[in-house]
DNA sequence: GTTGACGATATCCTATGGGATTTGTCGCGA
DNA sequence: TCGCGACAAATCCCATAGGATATCGTCAAC
């Protein structure tokens, strides 16, 4: 807090939401595990922040059920095994398919094209081998909303959005498997919606989040996430 | 900001948790209709209180979805339509349902007798006429939370909790059709428990659940929430 | 009538400080 | 020696003030 304020973050969106996505990068990478305590003011001087966007990030991941607050005595890194994944991605898989289930009844020819668009943009990025993570994940990330705005369920498209947040684009996008797989996913989904078809856009979706999930898995045991449990 | 700081509001739970409450309570009370502006400093001076705790439930209606953020330009109270309300609790239904399965399989005497102890809290609390609606929303949470608790499903539990924010207390716990259908609920759930029958246990929680759907849907209907759209 | 720039307003964040509560330690008594 | 109560330190929670930046309304110019 000497100099120039943001010393370690970029600077493209709101504060607090970048303060919010590297805590919430740091518990899924191992740094800060399950039941660490988290001191909001000794989280502002570290990060070179004032305390004011950091109550508000650690509001944004008590409201993602990663970190837990005790009243007057600061916040826990929230804990997180299994089963909770499971459980998480059988939802987010449920409710993203019910999704692409509806837009594939409800989308017209403007809308197909759009998304057809946006697929592309994907595709391309994917194929090149040195692309840019972060574009790719807007891209993908856009792609998603494109379509969850054709299936015209706000709430149901909240709740998805929600669990999303527990997997952050650097543990897919540099991964080879997930590339392939995505196009493959978006190919299929694609070709259900052009058909109407809403049964195979539902299961292409449910597959492609459970892909999402088996590379989450993957990455949290590569990094020991689960520390001495029982394996 | 003249005398004494906090005016209109108890003191009971955090302040920015108490701010929350009052703008979910005025949202679906058609106080703040969806489309509504609101600038947070503004609503600071208005409810007394400084801009910090407003920040921070502005951030927490965000993460419920009943508010949504314009970068530099303040909030917008989110839209709500039939739908919403619908797809909303066939989720929370769903998933309800769920963990009253899991605690029917993993429910054991100590745990029975718990549960029973704070369903008889419930149902003296509602056999009295004039009974305090704060007290008996309390119990009926506490319930729901000890048999969350004891399905183990930390993150289906929060998704819970998540949309619970739509059906806030005073909107059922004055209504005596809910009351009525709440004793019967929890007696067959009770007995579902005490039985381990999953699937009995899950009808009897979704039928619960949609309860208090159809209740907020009257509340919403006759405030007149949704306005002026096509009925 | 449309486009451009200027000033006012408000948000977002920083910095600081006080009040209240919890934690940790010490001393006392059993 | 061990349990218990009180004091001190640390920390959170919230209030307040102030500056940098973006948006909106207005007005002049083309």
């Amino acid at each position: 807090m000497s100099d120039s304020g943001t010393a370690l973050l970029g600077d493209a969106p709101a504060l607090p939401e970048r303060v919010a996505l590297l805590l919430r990068e740091r518990i899924l990478s191992g740094g800060l595990r399950p039941g660490t305590f988290l001191r909001p003011d000794r989280l502002a001087v570290d990060l070179g922040v004032s305390p004011t966007p950091v109550r508000e990030a650690l509001q944004a991941l008590r409201a993602d059920d990663m970190v837990r607050a005790l009243p007057r005595r600061g916040f826990v890194v929230a804990p997180l095994d299994r089963g909770d994944v499971a459980d998480l991605f059988a939802v987010q898989a449920h409710l993203t398919g019910e999704l692409a289930a509806r837009a594939a009844g409800a989308l017209d020819a403007g809308g197909l094209a759009g998304l057809q668009g946006l697929a592309a943009e994907v595709d391309a990025l994917i194929e090149e081998p040195g692309g840019e993570d972060l574009a790719l994940a807007g891209a993908e990330h856009r792609f998603h909303a494109a379509l969850n705005r054709a299936a015209g369920a706000r709430k149901l498209a909240w709740l998805v959005g929600r669990a999303a947040h527990y997997l952050p684009p650097r543990f897919y996008t540099d991964r080879r498997a997930w590339r392939t797989a995505t196009v493959d996913a978006h190919r299929r989904l694609l070709a259900a919606l052009a058909a109407g078809d809403a049964d195979t856009a539902r299961a292409a979706m449910e597959a492609h989040v459970l892909d999402g999930r088996d590379l989450l898995v993957a990455h949290l045991e590569a990094v020991g996430f689960w520390g001495a449990d029982e394996h």
